[in-house]
DNA sequence: GCAATATGTTGGCAGCCATAACAATTCCTC
DNA sequence: GAGGAATTGTTATGGCTGCCAACATATTGC
């Protein structure tokens, strides 16, 4: 069972929203579960045979998808045509941090076609940044084959993001405040924008391409050198809240005697589990990922060994407000903090296990993150798609 | 604009599901925001208002709801009929305590038509509790007219119950642990019986018909004898998490410096914040809630403002993180917790605003909760109506 | 009393999905 | 290698749903 958004609405629905909602469904399916066969989908959607070859004749029509045989099949009967999710159909995704600008072309299906990272001397500001990303995406735009079809710019941001407007309300560590990045980028580029924060946009892209495939309730904390993000997924969906702001995990209370955040409180997740402590005691400085894990694992420094500890400590504590709160089937850690939790294998199950409730505390896994590098580009394009999935016919050229 | 629960399915779509999902939605309307023209109707659904003298018939013909004719109007044209929830079908409710029973019967529409609450010497057990429910439940029925439809029992309870099979997986003040109490009460009773936990119940009750009515996003949070619950509503439905435990609010850490809860953590907001404290300092013993707002508000005495402050101070904390985490509209306080936030107005609110992000912060208000002795009887009916308001043309008798 | 307005009512229609019968293709067994 | 079983694509038909348009009805305001 795949983790679907459901498109239905909530209100009255008549006959076309009917159709809207079963292509939807579909091309949902074939994007993020990968190619499915005609009787997969019969299988999975519950709609007759009949419906499903109409259904997706018009995806294929709509350029959206198309079918291709099947390799050998080892059952019996005729064989069911396979439905691939058409990678020409094409998103840019960008992601604006502290010291660099990603760039990223993203196929249909969760393909990452092209990726770039500019460093930038400094923080970039918002016309620094709309300028680089419009000269690559353009860039990018020209190497594509002729016959792809670019849909708009996902950017997954280091900050709070108003979602009426995309608006940028808070990036502290770009410095960037109510700014109409969205609106500005979108100006540059001529393509529709949508902006959302990169640890929201992170656990959407892991709970439906990464660690999280399949599962409908999770929650994602992601840790970087500009703090710790988080993100939830509901019921398959994520959680947004009134305003899009929802899923600041990394800013809920775990040392009452924890030092001022600049978000106003004291004691903040975010203050006491930093990266640049842990690389500071492994004398490290912006590595990979990859050579922070083997930094860690060949430590045998007690100094590493307690800071290791104490980081896990607190982030115990987030973990187990989290069970108690979401009550969800699985966490999944990125960044650091993935780093963290696999540098002391069981630790975090056991300090969970000790102190959530008996109920949410019995089905919970703790997984790191999958996607790396791809992480945000997957989950920024994922806002760019968001309008076609949700309303394949409709959003046609 | 009504926080409604989507009754559409997730993944494919028949003309039958979507009959049920208007029916559905109809029905939850007029349930849920009270009487209605059939021309608000068609505003509210955007459907034609052919459709809905259809949909409505059939309701009528169901014997879920009823026309009456209109009062006087202030406008020209046609006069619309009003649609009118049928209060004679009928759920029980029930309310296992520490020390007492409440049981109640609750017509379609919210109306609480009667309750009773028995006093229990000692915490019951679950057979005791299943006596006293089911005779009670009798008798109520037995005095109800004829014509009622019963739809089943619902109940709220002060501990964690397993969605999927209502049994009782922990409830420490009652002291029942992995009590099939569900299957016991329907086989007594001879009516489908669903439990929930007695805030998230409340929770979906504020939101429904009480201080939360049109907000779809919201976080309750009570205060009893028996500790504290909390409640999520996301996007207008309960927040239930994977196995039915979310929204466990009252083990958040407050505290670092805190005591061992029965949970197995440290400092866990109901370790700290504590009706039994706040009584002891008022001197107080089992007070109903205006007794409680009473002695709070002509209280001179420092020692209270200083238990009141310190529970504040720690409430504000498990405030912070969800509005952090929730980025929610509205946040309700019940029980005595209610009492605590209007014994100091402001001192909540501005915590609020000083401890959490610039973003989530901006738009959340805090009020306390309104339904007072009808909270848990309305919302556990709403367990019972559930499935009769998801589908009602084939829960029909 | 009449026009304007809003809404209920009715009959016909378009579109969606289900059904059933048939066709196509594969695997399995002898 | 032939035939049967199983599965699925294909096609024509039909039921049901909601929409539409025209008409009927009831109220307000002049």
């Amino acid at each position: 069972m795949s983790a679907i958004e459901t498109t239905a609405r909530s209100l009255g629905n008549n006959v076309d929203n009917l159709r809207r909602h079963n292509l939807s469904t579909l091309l949902g399916i074939v994007h993020r579960d990968g190619p499915a066969s005609r009787s997969r989908l019969t299988k999975l959607t519950e709609l007759n045979r009949s419906t499903i070859a109409a259904l997706v004749g018009e995806l294929v029509t709509l350029g959206l998808a198309r079918e291709v045989q099947p390799e050998g099949s080892r059952t019996a009967g005729r064989p069911s045509p396979i439905v691939v999710a058409n990678e020409k159909v094409v998103a840019f995704a960008v992601n604006p941090e502290i010291n660099a600008i990603t760039v990223g072309a993203v196929g249909l299906g969760g393909v990452v076609l092209d990726r770039v990272r500019m460093h930038t001397g400094n923080t970039p500001s918002v016309v620094e940044a709309v300028a680089l990303a419009t000269t690559e995406i353009k860039r990018m735009r020209s190497r594509l084959r002729k016959d792809v079809r670019v849909v708009g710019v996902g950017v997954a941001l280091p900050g709070l993001v108003r979602r009426e407007d995309g608006v940028v309300r808070l990036a502290p560590h770009l410095g960037w405040i109510d700014e109409p990045f969205s609106g500005r980028l979108s100006d540059a580029v001529g393509l529709p924008v949508s902006t959302a924060n990169d640890a929201s946009v992170g656990a959407t892209a892991e709970s439906r391409f990464g660690a999280g495939r399949g599962v409908r309730d999770l929650v994602y904390l992601n840790g970087g050198a500009s703090g710790i993000g988080g993100g939830v997924i509901v019921e398959g969906r994520p959680l947004t809240g009134v305003t899009g702001y929802a899923g600041e995990l990394g800013h809920t209370l775990v040392n009452s005697a924890g030092i001022l955040c600049h978000c106003g409180a004291t004691g903040c997740l975010e203050t006491e589990v930093t990266q640049s402590r842990l690389l500071d005691v492994l004398g490290l400085d912006d590595p990979e990922m990859d050579e922070l894990d083997h930094a860690i694992a060949v430590s045998e420094s007690p100094e590493v060994r307690d800071e290791i500890d104490r980081q896990l400590t607190f982030l115990a504590v987030t973990l187990r407000n989290a069970v108690n709160i979401f009550n969800p089937r699985l966490i999944v850690l990125g960044g650091f903090l993935g780093a963290l939790f696999e540098a002391s294998p069981g630790t975090i199950e056991r300090a969970i296990a000790e102190q959530t409730l008996a109920g949410p505390g019995d089905c919970v896994e703790v997984v790191r993150a999958q996607l790396r590098s791809r992480l945000l580009m997957i989950g920024a394009a994922e806002l760019a798609f968001a309008a076609l999935l949700a309303d394949p016919a409709s959003s046609a050229t």
